[in-house]
DNA sequence: TTCGATATGCAAACGCCTTGCATCTGCGTT
DNA sequence: AACGCAGATGCAAGGCGTTTGCATATCGAA
């Protein structure tokens, strides 16, 4: 399993799947490190030619879709149409949606495995994967409603 | 909470909620109630025009459109980029889509009672939806792997 | 039956994403 | 350090699911 740990430079991740270290691989994992919640290529395009680079829509995609093929980041899409993409930490992880300031907030916990059992016993289904998604009031929503 | 029970019909439901009854209104709750998995809209479409009606296809948006804002379905969005279409039983449910076949089997657990406790008391997050998708093997395609 | 509000068809357009092709760049080899 | 090639990128065009503007048709209350 590959991880981004903290002393281990992202030429090396790329290298270990065979993917050639560039400018905007590198800039594309670094920007994604910093932004613990999922964003839209095109927001990932936008902050990148604010920041740096010149840097091309298409190569955001293309680099993210290797990233999705190799595992190094996960691909969510909503129901706006927009597929969102973040670092595979390989922690568990789930997010919940602010439906009032549509804040992203991380959260570690997932009630998936006991269900996982249940599934397996009750109708010999054998879970691979899932998504998990929660929408609700984060608290200062909640008091200014 | 509108059900769509048994010895109603469409038009007193569509009436309900301030909506014309129509033919292509009626045949599309008809064929949401036929099928009881998740379906697209241009599914829908081919499907309607096998049968009977001559419809366009953004008369099947349209609508649908419609009825999910007034709650009669649910809308969700996979990451092929297309949105597929349920009516809403009201009864809590979720899907299991199998990766062998693309079979997708409905079932009623659901792991979120508990969660939703835990996040109430742990950050005063206020749960008041979710969207949980399974994936894994099928019962068949376990045997044929 | 009439009539206004709403639903529909049609064609064009939109937005997110993908692709074909020419050029450029990283990186192993010489 | 220069070479060469597979793979990465830019650019422009295209694809595909979905939406929209507008003219016409239909529903249903009066």
């Amino acid at each position: 399993m590959i991880l981004l740990e903290e002393n281990m430079n992202y030429t090396e991740i790329l290298k270990r799947e065979g993917m050639k270290s560039t400018r905007h691989r590198n800039a594309i994992l670094l920007l994604l490190e910093q932004t613990e919640h999922p964003i839209t290529a095109e927001e990932l395009y936008i902050s990148l030619k604010e920041k740096t680079a010149t840097i091309n829509l298409s190569t955001v995609y293309r680099t993210l879709d290797t990233f999705v093929s190799k595992n190094l980041v996960i691909k969510s899409t909503m129901d706006d149409g927009k597929g969102r993409y973040e670092l595979n930490h390989h922690e568990h992880k789930h997010h919940l949606f602010c439906v009032g300031c549509h804040k992203i907030i991380s959260i570690e916990d997932c009630p998936m495995e006991e269900l996982q059992e249940v599934l397996k016993k009750k109708m010999d289904f054998e879970v691979t994967g899932h998504k998990l998604e929660i929408y609700g009031y984060c608290h200062n929503c909640k008091i200014s409603e």
